[in-house]
DNA sequence: TCCTTGATGTCAGTAACTGACATCGCTTCT
DNA sequence: AGAAGCGATGTCAGTTACTGACATCAAGGA
């Protein structure tokens, strides 16, 4: 017989998902997570650095999807082609997990501090996808602003998926997200106005 | 003879940044900067909801130029030219500063606590661009993705404005980022590499 | 059998933040 | 002028996130 139950993580993570759905992030201690899982507060800091963190600790494997799939991408691939054919490649990772990505996202909307570690979990993307792109030959700054070009790409895409309630795939949302794109960037005399007439000068 | 010494939140400030500088921001306690700046710790908290906050209280100054700056641009302006356009407007006010900005910039960039504060304060800048946008008529999920899309680009210019050695304009970076922009999503044929020779199916 | 290892527990401490209430020059009203 | 009240600040006690140091004790190998 184990001493210990197993999955600790596991136990910390579905815990504080139900107390933040209870009773608000804020309002939910650490102490309390840790309880409800059988485990202490000190044990809980040994598996997440701090409390927020606890949401987020599947995002390395995102990441490592994403620079992977831009990795496998052919050398003569435009870099934000590259780019949005690796998020269709990590796309069914995500879409086998709607129903939690819902959830979590909804708890992440509702609290600032959740908001503010979401975003720099993206703005770390971002930076890894860029260093992919320099080991591409693409230069210093514009490998930057397509890496974060490319997440402005994948927060619509993604965004759209979760609110979708005909539930279509998060590979479609990425097609229909890179098209609007497309549109909005062809040149300035595009002004995506939904109700009235196109304009020129 | 007046109660108390004016100024208290520009004391607060100027000392965070100075203690901040001298022995980074984990080992500045807010006891001290208040201490420094001749107050509580107390009424710190009363100036600024958090420690961080501390670093972001001009940023609805910003927000305001932006957004103004877009209301006041030509209706049949593409969105993102009116983006770039309200960058351009807004870029004298952070020029006068450019010494401060790069100063606050360092601090900021060194602890992971405050890029966070800057990444949420840059969302709620896209946020408020994309409703801008909405009432000009653009459709909900292009407005969000443009908005997004202009803070890319303009995170890319600032940051080249604060490492620019030769010290040229803001404005001046921000048309360098658009014209890079431009070249990367002119279509799927256009790959930057910097060194290589171009590509063509 | 003994020893090491590793996940956990215990405990004390620091520092960010909050709520309640006190202080006391300055302003305003009468 | 005197009373009344305002408002920026101070004081204090409390909660909670987080950390370091050390203890525990089953499992597994030498």
């Amino acid at each position: 017989m184990a001493r210990w139950k197993p999955n600790a993580e596991q136990r910390l993570l579905a815990a504080a998902m139900a107390l933040f759905q209870e009773h608000g992030y804020d309002r939910t201690t650490v102490e309390a997570i840790a309880s409800r899982a059988g485990l202490t507060e000190r044990t809980f800091f040994r598996y997440f650095k701090d409390k927020r963190e606890v949401l987020f600790a599947g995002s390395g494997r995102l990441e490592a999807l994403i620079t992977d799939a831009i990795g496998a991408a052919p050398a003569a691939m435009a870099p934000l082609d590259a780019f949005v054919a690796a998020l269709q490649a990590a796309a069914p990772a995500l879409e086998e997990r709607r129903a939690f990505a819902r959830q979590r996202h909804a708890i992440l909307m509702a609290h600032p501090q959740l908001r503010e570690r979401e975003l720099i979990k993206l703005a770390t993307l971002a930076a890894a996808v860029a260093a992919c792109f320099r080991e591409r030959g693409v230069a210093e700054r514009p490998a930057g602003l397509i890496a974060e070009t490319g997440i402005a790409i994948f927060k619509s895409a993604f965004e759209r998926w979760i609110d979708d309630s005909a539930d279509q795939d998060l590979s479609h949302h990425i097609l229909a997200t890179v098209s609007d794109f497309r549109q909005v960037t062809v040149g300035s005399d595009s002004d995506m106005t939904s109700s009235k007439p196109r304009r020129r000068k």
